[in-house]
DNA sequence: ATAATAGTGTCTTTTAGACAATATCAC
DNA sequence: GTGATATTGTCTAAAAGACACTATTAT
């Protein structure tokens, strides 16, 4: 059967992209809200996100509103497709449908807030997880993080929250902010040195206050990690 | 910045939900597809979909759909969503945005064509691959069997192919069609008699032809694979 | 020297993978 | 009996996890 025979269905919706943009501070992890400043939800939080495009893919919307928001260009963040969300009644106004995004990225300043009413802050994880954001963006954030979890077990995602150039204890650090755990310096070490196409050595050295200093690396060009990092 | 501080775009869109639908079939893995009757892509094969109704979810779209296509339940069957394509131009009638869901289903009889001009049929999975698909659908077909033989490795979304009660030789073959590879009777045996939560023994057992008789089992409620099975 | 961090080596436990051996059926 | 499939056991290699030890810095 199948609709594909009928018309286009023509009643009024709109498509929307919505960000779950992820930062590393010293004091962990980190996400992108902004206040709203007008209705629906004056005034609550809420993940950064806009309309598509008539012309515009769908990559290419979520692209343009994370470089809107924080004034990176996709080639210097992770950017993925994390899931659409389309209840009715999500969005008091109209039939919205939203693609959801998640965004990851290195250390980023503080977001100067745009001359519209809405500000957008990075704000710490537990703190965004408590709940009251607008929309149904409680769970997307939830689907978010998790999605983030999930992936640094089989792949090389961590990578993305690390600058150009970057120690094993950067990466291990990365682990342990996102995973909310610890891990065992050691151990760590030589299960991502001994992981073929994830790490380049760059023969240089960085020092940071007392100890040996840490060989610095660049990303390498694996993107799965074989025999993945398990999660308690 | 966000667009939510705008009206919602109101060009005309149309939202859909296609379907990647597996079942297993004595020669393997195989896909349904139907034959479009009406332009665009006339007599070209495609995932069977349909519009998203005006109140209605995209899970209750998607389930809809299925139980058209297939007479199935959502109970009866896994059904996920997979991921949203919405390039401009991917239906030539207007902007269509679809959100893709996957589903899987134990063995299931010849469908029966519909009263419309389209039929259905399941096609074995090395034929689908082989492309023309109408619009987009090679690409979400490939993406969602990606996700199959993912998911295969550290879920027990295995169990979704197969019937009430089955052998362990049954799960074996799910992961053997799937992955297109073979796999030792022996440790694997051992592997998923030994992960707790996913197999309940009925205590009976099913003789198939020569051999020993197998122990009949059915699905545990764990969700995971922890430690994972790997692909080559 | 002492404290701190980086990195290596070693040992034990767990798991994967190869495969021998046994169990129970059809014929 | 033979041949087929199911199930258990055994061995080896790889990997995880605990942790002693060495290396190199700041103070």
């Amino acid at each position: 059967m199948g609709e594909w025979q009928q018309d286009p269905a023509t009643f009024p919706q709109a498509v929307a992209v919505d960000l779950v943009v992820f930062t590393l501070r010293e004091d962990g992890l980190r996400v992108l809200l902004v206040t709203r400043g007008v209705d629906p939800f004056l005034w609550r939080r809420a993940l950064p996100g806009g309309f598509v495009g008539p012309d515009e893919t769908l990559d290419a919307a979520a692209e343009r509103e994370l470089r809107e928001e924080t004034g990176l260009r996709q080639v210097e963040a992770h950017l993925e497709q994390l899931r659409s969300y389309g209840d009715p009644g999500r969005d008091p106004r109209t039939r919205v449908i939203s693609v959801a995004y998640l965004a990851l990225a290195p250390d980023l300043p503080d977001v100067t807030p745009g001359s519209d009413a809405a500000s957008a802050a990075w704000v710490p994880i537990d703190q965004a997880l408590a709940g009251g954001l607008a929309f149904d963006h409680d769970r997307v954030l939830a689907d978010g993080l998790e999605r983030a979890r999930a992936k640094l077990e089989y792949s090389t995602l961590a990578t993305a929250f690390c600058p150009e150039e970057f120690t094993v204890a950067d990466l291990r650090g990365v682990y342990e902010a996102v995973w909310g755990t610890g891990l065992d310096p050691r151990n760590f070490h030589r299960k991502v040195t001994g992981t073929p196409g994830l790490l380049i050595d760059t023969g240089r050295t960085r020092s940071e206050g007392p100890g040996r200093p840490a060989a610095l690396y660049r990303a390498g060009d694996a993107v799965g990690l074989n025999p993945p990092l398990i999660r308690d």
